[in-house]
DNA sequence: CGTAAGTTTGAAACTAATCAACTGTTGTGG
DNA sequence: CCACAACAGTTGATTAGTTTCAAACTTACG
C-alpha cells in the first residue's frame, strides 16, 4: 500500500487487521515473517467445506474474515454444531490425527491455513505462541462447559436466549456492532447448536419477539431491545419483570 | 524404599506410581524436585469439596488416587456434571480468575495441589510441561465435543451406553481392570452428567440388564457382557443383532 | 438392627419432536 | 423482468420420550 520501492517481501501479517485478536498477537514482530512463510491465505465461499469430517487433519486455520460452523455427526446423520467461529478464532485446537468433525464456511470466509506439522514446529520455536494457544484452549474449555450446562439443563427458551447473548458478547469482543446483531447461520444451524429443532427455534424467536425482548430485522439481523431481560431468561430467572 | 542412608530429601515425585499417566511424565528427572518443592499432597474424604463453586481459583490439582466430579450450576440449582476425573487426570485446565465450577471427591481421593501462580511459573520454566498441558487441553476439548453431541442428539439409552463405554475405556487407559467395571458415582451424578434424571438412568440400566448387555454387581460394579452391542447402542446403530 | 441414603418401579403430565401445510425469500434461466 | 424452483422460516396439530410425582424397595453403615 505504501508508495515505497518494489517491496520484495512484504509479509501478509505485519499489517493484518485481525492480528490484535488472533493467536499471532502473541508472536513478536521479528517472528511474523516465519509465520508468514508457512501460511497460505485461503478463501472459502458460503457453504464450502473447510475441514472434511473424518479426513486426515492436515491443516489448522486462523479465521481472518467471515464465519464458520464446526460440527460432529452420528452415523445416522444426527448432527451437533459444536461451535461457531468468527474473525480472530482459531480452528484446529481439538484435532487429533484424524478430524472427528467437519467445518464449513457460513458466508464468504478468509483464513490463514498452516500445515499441521509446520504449525507444531512453530509452537516449539515460539513458546509465547504455545502459551497463547493454551490460554485459548482453556477459554474454549470453559465455553464448552457452559454449553454442556445449556444442553443438559436449560429449556428451549433459555437456550436461545443464552445463544443470542453469547453472539452479542462475542461481536463486542471483536469490536463489531452489537446492536444490529448479525447472525450468519440459519435456523437449522442454531437448532443443531442448541440441541433443538428448527421449529422449536422459530417458536422461541416468536416468543422473544412478542414479549418485546428482541426484534428481528431483515438480512439475518436482530436488535436486542432488552438485554437485561434476555440475560435473566438465559439463566432461568423468569420471575422478575 | 531402598536400604540406603538417612536420605534427607526424597521428593515425593520420583517414585510416584501415577507419574506415567500424569502431567508430570513430561517433566525430566532433574526437574521433579522443582515440582515437588511447590506441591502439597492433599487428601479428601468422600463428598468433600475440592474446588468451591465461585471461589477464587487459587489452586490446580493432579489427581493421584480416587475420583472427582466437576460440575456447573444454574442459579436455581439445576446442575450439570461436566466431567469425572480419575487417577492421572488434571484439574484446573479450564480455570479463569474465579472458578466457574465446583469439584468434589466421589470417594477418598488424593491429589497434588499447586498454587495457581507457582504452577504458571513452572509452565514458563518447563516448556515440555506446557506442551503436555496443551495436549491434554486438546484432548479434553475433543471429549467435550463428544459430550455436546451426546447431550444434543442422543437418546437416554444411547447416552447411558456411551457413558459406560467411556468409563470402561478410561479404566483401561489407567491400566485398571475393565471387566468388573467400578463406578464411584451415584445415579444422580450420572444423571447430571448425561442430562437426564435418576429415574431415567435407572430405567435405562434396567433395559441394558434385561437385554443381557450388562450385569449389575454389588458395590457399584458392573460387568459388560456384550461390549460390541453396547458400542452399537452408544452410536445409535440399533438395527443389528 | 434401624435409619437414612440411594435405587427401582409405576402413573400422570409436559416439553419438545414430529408431521404437515403454508408463507416468504433467494437465485436463476427462459 | 418475471416465473419458477429450491431453500428457509413460520405456524398448527399430534405424538412421543422424558420428567415429575409418588411410593416401595434395597443397600450401606453407625
Amino acid at each position: 500500500m505504501s508508495a515505497a520501492a518494489p517491496a520484495p517481501f512484504v509479509d501478509p501479517c505485519t499489517e493484518c487487521a485481525s492480528r490484535p485478536i488472533s493467536i499471532c498477537r502473541a508472536v513478536p514482530h521479528d517472528g511474523l515473517q516465519r509465520l508468514a512463510d508457512r501460511l497460505t491465505v485461503k478463501c472459502f465461499a458460503a457453504g464450502e467445506p473447510i475441514v472434511l469430517d473424518g479426513d486426515a487433519s492436515a491443516h489448522v486455520f486462523n479465521i481472518t474474515a467471515g464465519s464458520v460452523k464446526v460440527f460432529r455427526s452420528l452415523p445416522d446423520g444426527r448432527r451437533a454444531v459444536t461451535g461457531f467461529l468468527f474473525r480472530g478464532d482459531f480452528l484446529g485446537l481439538a484435532q487429533s490425527e484424524r478430524a472427528l468433525f467437519g467445518a464449513e464456511a457460513l458466508e464468504p470466509t478468509t483464513a490463514c491455513r498452516f500445515p499441521r506439522k509446520a504449525f507444531r514446529n512453530l509452537l516449539l520455536e515460539m513458546p509465547q505462541l504455545e502459551t497463547e494457544l493454551l490460554e485459548r484452549a482453556s477459554h474454549e474449555l470453559e465455553q464448552a462447559q457452559d454449553q454442556l450446562l445449556l444442553l443438559s439443563r436449560k429449556t428451549a427458551l433459555e437456550r436461545l436466549s443464552s445463544f443470542l447473548l453469547g453472539l452479542s458478547r462475542r461481536a463486542q469482543e471483536r469490536q463489531e456492532p452489537a446492536d444490529p446483531l448479525r447472525f450468519p447461520m440459519i435456523r437449522a444451524d442454531m437448532a443443531d447448536y442448541l440441541g433443538l429443532t428448527t421449529e422449536t427455534v422459530s417458536r422461541c424467536f416468536g416468543r422473544l419477539k412478542t414479549s418485546g425482548v428482541i426484534r428481528l430485522l431483515a438480512g439475518n439481523q436482530a436488535s436486542i431491545l432488552r438485554p437485561d431481560r434476555l440475560a435473566q431468561l438465559a439463566e432461568g430467572e423468569h420471575a422478575a419483570a
